[in-house]
DNA sequence: TACATACAC
DNA sequence: AATGGTGTATGTA
């Protein structure tokens, strides 16, 4: 199984405090002081120096200055890092051109090929490559980063944190060594394990990677199918090994612009707020030569809850007119609104503005004063039309729309000044289309309400479904588990569980992991003590009831940590010796 | 498809 | 007093 697969190098490389980085090489009299690149609201990266008085990247500003008085805030200046990443990844380019990226101060090479070409492909060879990589940066740009060395992307980008800063790790590819080593690891640290799932792991007592693959069968019925399979895989340091992309080809799905304010109530400040973020949108789609069927509106409350409001059109947009024209319609679903503190609006469904043939491309829109009525009794102001049938809206194959590998990235060339004009037709078809999409929301607004009509169109035997390709996609190793809410299973439902967990364990194969098999009659006997627990989780949905479940997690955290600690003194537990810096 | 949310940098 | 912006993912009805 590819996933098993250990014959692979990766290495993840991560520059050093980046954005501090950047600044305190261009002005090198900071490099003694404690720095924060960011502002009083928000930290994005700060120095070891800042660090050393526990203020940390996305803290608000206003707490790192509290925690160290003498802290100098430095305004980020993005142009500056993308110039800086550019440069980083040009270097990477040279060992492994396919580079994936998330992100501007990091990367993930498989830097198998290489290796082989060049002989290499043993230990040394690999940690004599990351070392001259990070060497070569350092030399270039004069910055430090941090690598991993491992079989697969997870586990080099686990390890690139081990020995930060300006250090790096290399793990075996070694089975018995990888294990060793995960079956200590915090759940935490899996990349995709965030807050929630550590604390809904914590709610079935899982802290490390060994009580995950433990207590597998608890994991198998609490989350769903795909979850458990990305737990449990993790833990055991399994993920992928291969590329997943093609070179350099990157196909952006969503394009959205969201702004923080202070609060607002009255409608028309939700409309002037719309209309800004529309115009910033139009100019963001324009600069990347893209349209979008689907306008997504977002807003955020002061108790940070997000709702979303969104729509799908027959046409594809692209400019601020129909952006607002259309967001109004969103706005006006979602009044009456509470005050919120963030409005966003995003663009979805998107393709290449210049490969328009055959498809229906949303000609310019005219906004008129019955537009801009503030909705009198709430949302429902603007619905009374009609139930008309038919969709008209027949699926095209979408183009993928192909960036460059660096997110927020427009492209640079300028020779689309005049897409504008390219595509418009006479007025009286520019109207109908208009026509068509307000129909269509008209439609969508009115079975919203009351409920779809009592007949729908009935596919066509032999009429070719075309989903769009892009509609659900798997990204790197990152696949966030989702906790499964709703299903304490039949019986039968849990033995056939049981049966394919069974059957996963035996395809692990793997050493240590024995009681792993014998889980099921465990789960029998404990299933009303788990079915409790279960319910004691689901109770838990304010944030209270988390702070306070946290706070006891994290005393139990330390706890553990402290008698794992004395366990490693007295020698229980060695640090494998693929961990110690080199 | 529409919406809610988790997660990453 | 005060917690960002952008993008991707899954879950579910």
């Amino acid at each position: 199984m590819k996933e098993r697969e250990v014959r692979r190098t990766w290495m993840h490389i991560d520059m050093d405090m980046f954005y501090a980085a950047v600044e305190i090489r261009d002005n090198p009299s900071l490099k003694k002081k404690p720095v924060a690149v960011g502002d009083n609201t928000m930290i994005t990266t700060t120095n070891y120096i800042a660090r050393k008085y526990g203020v940390k990247s996305a803290m608000p500003g206003f707490i790192g200055r509290k925690l160290c008085p003498h802290l100098v805030f430095i305004k980020p200046n993005y142009p500056k890092y993308r110039q800086a990443s550019d440069q980083f990844k040009r270097i990477l380019a040279i060992y492994d051109p396919k580079l994936e990226s998330v992100g501007l101060d990091e990367a993930n090479l498989d830097l198998t090929d290489y290796l082989v070409d060049n002989k290499m492909d043993n230990d040394l060879g690999k940690i004599f490559i990351a070392q001259k990589i990070r060497e070569q940066i350092f030399m270039d740009m004069g910055m430090t980063a941090s690598a991993g060395i491992a079989c697969n992307k997870m586990l080099a980008k686990i390890c690139s944190e081990l020995n930060k800063p300006n250090g790096q790790t290399y793990m075996y590819n070694d089975e018995v060594e990888i294990l060793k080593f995960m079956m200590d690891l915090p759940v935490r640290k899996i990349p995709g394990v965030g807050k929630v799932n550590e604390h809904i792991l914590s709610g079935l007592n899982i802290y490390s990677c060994k009580d995950l693959v433990e207590k597998a069968t608890e994991v198998y019925v609490t989350f769903t199918e795909y979850a458990f399979q990305f737990l449990v895989k993790s833990a055991l340091g399994m993920a992928r090994v291969m590329h997943e992309k093609e070179e350099g080809v990157v196909a952006q799905r969503s394009m959205g612009v969201s702004c923080t304010f202070r609060p607002i109530h009255r409608y028309n400040q939700f409309r002037e707020k719309l209309f800004r973020l529309a115009a910033e949108l139009e100019s963001r789609a324009h600069q990347n030569k893209v349209m979008g069927k689907t306008l997504v509106l977002e807003f955020k409350s002061f108790k940070f809850e997000t709702k979303i409001k969104s729509m799908t059109f027959p046409h594809y947009l692209y400019s601020q007119n129909q952006f607002k024209k259309y967001g109004i319609l969103l706005l006006n679903q979602a009044w009456p609104i509470e005050a919120i503190r963030l409005m966003g609006l995003r663009l979805s469904n998107m393709r290449d503005r210049r490969k328009d043939k055959g498809v229906k491309v949303c000609p310019e829109v005219q906004i008129n004063d019955a537009d801009l009525i503030e909705p009198p009794g709430g949302p429902d102001g603007n619905q009374q039309e009609t139930q008309d049938q038919g969709d008209g809206g027949n699926n095209q194959e979408e183009d993928k729309i192909v960036f460059s590998d660096t997110m927020h990235h427009p492209s640079n060339d300028q020779n689309n000044a005049n897409l504008d004009d390219e595509g418009i037709e006479d007025p009286e078809i520019e109207q109908k289309h208009d026509e068509e999409n307000m129909k269509h929301a008209k439609e969508k607004l009115f079975k919203q309400k009351y409920g779809p009509g009592e007949k729908k169109k009935k596919k066509i035997k032999g009429e070719k479904e075309i989903l769009s390709e892009n509609s659900r996609s798997i990204q790197s190793w990152n696949n966030v588990p989702r906790f499964h809410m709703d299903k304490i299973m039949g019986k039968s439902e849990k033995e056939k569980r049981q049966e394919r967990v069974q059957k996963i364990l035996k395809k692990q194969n793997q050493r240590g992991i024995e009681s792993f098999m014998n889980e099921s009659d465990k789960y029998l006997s404990k299933s009303d003590h788990f079915v409790k627990q279960f319910e004691e989780l689901s109770k838990i949905k304010n944030k209270n009831d988390g702070i306070n479940n946290c706070r006891q997690i994290r005393n139990k955290l330390k706890k553990k940590e402290e008698r794992q600690q004395k366990d490693i003194d007295s020698g229980m537990f060695g640090v494998p010796k693929s961990f110690k810096p080199i």
